[in-house]
RNA sequence: CGGGGUGUGGCGCAGUUUGGUAGCGCACUCGCUUUGGGAGCGAGGGGCCGUGGGUUCAAAUCCCGCCACCCCGACCA
């Protein structure tokens, strides 16, 4: 491959655009790699497109090594499998959907759980057609409420998603394993510093799932790691450990009047003043805040919910959402229609609606909070005494510094992450719906189980443009550059020929070659659109061109040194 | 969907307060010079000032509506 960039469609930008904002955006744009088309949409450039497709062909050849076969299936389906898994309505307004003439529904696929599942109905019949693992790197839409940061949150996308069939258990679980294995291969190849977490399944179902995040402070994503085990989940999955309760006796619950005090600080503030119960250390942490939600599930009614979490901590609504899934959730706030609910004193006991509680509210803890009643607290509140939730639910915010449910010493840290990936335990949610059955050897039906196995194609390429930059450009990992070595021919015509020349020269080595042939450039510009453009080894046919010598340029390390022509090759090759 | 902001040649912006011939830098075209770190001089081309309505002798500028885009929060590869 050799690229002359005096053809290229390439526009560098000299100027920031105006529009971009996160390092990964603004450099794809100003290197000339991707422009926007649509919100959401962006055009894959020449050199972009080379990029994209040196992801695919990595993501491709490690899916191959699992023995994955690559399908492709249509965008555009029609609505009845959707109807069948019941995500027509819970994927509701995040996909695209749309009529025909006839007035038939169609939809944009998001995501093709329905369809594999299908053509494995369709196509067989026996044990002897499994385990499968199939494949497909197609372009993906969602109707993203937001999408945002160019690449990394499109409305049109490409992605490899992948999806596995077995009959046992155990099968699955090897076909997880090493597609898991595949996957980690994958982004070191792609030079993805990354970290595999613990994550909530969402509209997807299934059991259990984990994240591939690529660590990056523009990742939208938060995730925490433990100071001394192994243990990572993003925030939405992490499982609180239940506090282990010394059996306290506690006193008779006692209602106080507490007027001014809608909010856990003024109430912190005016026990402590009163000395409730004769104690003077209340802290946020000793209170129970009750928050009222309305849960939207989708295609059905509305429900209010009430959540009572440590009044130290914020109600997370990510977290929230994310357990109630594919439900939605918004702050409830019509409270002049419930009067049983008082706003700012409303306490567990007695309550009349569904009630779910964080599990440091374990049986036997004992809470300052709301006595239903305008101006009154209650204490000595007793979790199974003097109130039992409905269940507990994970929707306090999580803090770096809490103990972490993993080996239950160490502290959570927390970072942020870049979902490149996502894989998923589906279980017989699919196969379920859509009644597949093949005959086993023992002549009975088994029903396949599955998972599926999504990574974000081009979003990894703006996670590698995230990772690999500096402030005069991007820096590719050499795997997924755009071309192997970048010659530059600095200015005069001649040097232009002899780049040339030695361009032609190293395609026939194999190498990959972009050559910037520009006629009436300076050299400053071309450095300069070079160190933009990001590949690593540069060779510069220039000032000493007479006396026979080239300069090989490594971007990452800054290392320049003059090489002879006629070594150029064999230095590259080396 | 809530909050904030912006719409003016391809890109980045000024002009809007106080209505009066649409400007600057970059990019582009031509000529000459220059040629190892975003060159110089000269001459050019390119704009329904987001959109619809209104006020006015006159609107990029004032008023009303709409639309789009960006950013921050709630959703996902």
């Amino acid at each position: 491959m050799l690229i002359r960039m005096s053809t290229l469609l390439l526009k560098t930008l000299r100027e920031e655009p105006a529009d971009a904002e996160v390092p990964s955006h603004r450099l794809l744009l100003r290197a000339g790699y991707i422009r926007r088309a649509a919100p959401g949409g962006y055009t894959w450039l020449p050199l972009g497109k080379l990029v994209l497709d040196q992801v695919s062909r990595i993501v491709r050849e490690e899916m191959a090594s699992v023995d994955g076969q690559e399908v492709s299936f249509p965008s555009l389906l029609p609505r009845e499998a959707y109807d069948v898994s019941g995500r027509w309505t819970e994927y509701g307004e995040d996909i695209f959907t749309l009529k025909d003439r006839r007035g038939a529904d169609h939809l944009l696929a998001p995501t093709h759980e329905e369809m594999f599942t299908l053509l494995v109905q369709d196509m067989t019949s026996s044990y002897r057609d499994f385990p499968l693992i199939l494949f497909q790197v197609q372009t993906k839409f969602r109707d993203e409420q937001r999408p945002r940061a160019g690449l990394l949150r499109g409305r049109e996308f490409l992605m490899k998603d992948a999806y596995s069939f077995d009959l046992s258990d155990e099968g699955f679980l090897a076909a997880y394993g090493k597609i898991r294995a595949a996957y980690q291969r994958i982004f070191d190849r792609l030079g993805l510093e990354h970290t595999i977490v613990a994550a909530m399944s969402g509209a997807m179902g299934g059991s259990a799932s984990e994240e591939f995040l690529a660590t990056a402070d523009v990742g939208e994503d938060t995730f925490v790691g433990c100071t001394t085990c192994d243990y990572a989940a993003n925030t939405e999955a992490v499982v609180t450990p239940v506090p282990s309760v010394e059996h306290r006796e506690h006193g008779p619950l006692t209602v106080h009047d507490t007027p001014q005090t809608p909010t856990i600080a003024s109430l912190v503030d005016l026990a402590n003043a009163r000395a409730l119960d004769g104690r003077t250390d209340w802290t946020a942490a000793d209170t129970l805040k009750n928050v009222v939600v309305t849960v939207h599930h989708p295609g059905k009614h509305d429900e209010l919910l009430v959540i009572g979490v440590p009044g130290d901590r914020e109600v997370d609504m990510k977290r929230l959402e994310a357990v109630l899934s594919p439900a939605k959730v918004t702050m409830f706030d019509d409270f002049a229609s419930r009067p049983d609910l008082v706003r700012g004193y409303i306490g567990p006991q007695g309550i009349k609606v569904r009630y779910l509680a964080d599990p440091r509210v374990a049986p036997g803890t004992a809470w300052l909070t709301g006595a239903n009643e305008q101006g009154k607290h209650a204490t000595s509140v007793v979790a199974g005494r003097d109130f039992t939730p409905n269940g507990t639910i994970e929707a306090a915010e999580v803090r770096a510094g809490d103990p972490c449910p993993g080996c239950g010493d160490g502290q959570l840290t927390m970072r942020r992450g870049i979902e490149i990936a996502h894989i998923f335990q589906l279980g017989r949610r699919y196969t379920d719906a859509f009644e597949v059955d093949v005959l086993g050897a023992d002549g009975r039906t088994v029903r396949p189980t599955m998972g599926s196995y999504g990574i974000g194609v081009s979003r990894a390429v703006a996670s590698i443009a995230e990772q690999h930059h500096d402030d005069r450009g991007i820096l590719w990992p050499d795997e997924v550059a755009p071309a192997d070595v970048h010659v530059i021919g600095a200015g005069k015509d001649g040097q232009i020929q002899a780049a040339l020349t030695l361009a032609a020269e190293l395609e026939k080595a194999g190498l990959r070659v972009l050559v910037d042939d520009r006629p009436q450039l300076s050299a400053g510009v071309k450095f300069t659109d070079a160190e933009l453009i990001g590949i690593r080894r540069c060779v510069v046919v220039g000032r000493r061109l007479s006396e026979g010598y080239a300069e090989l340029r490594d971007r990452r390390t800054g290392d320049r040194h003059d090489v002879r022509l006629e070594e150029v090759t064999g230095a590259l090759l080396g």
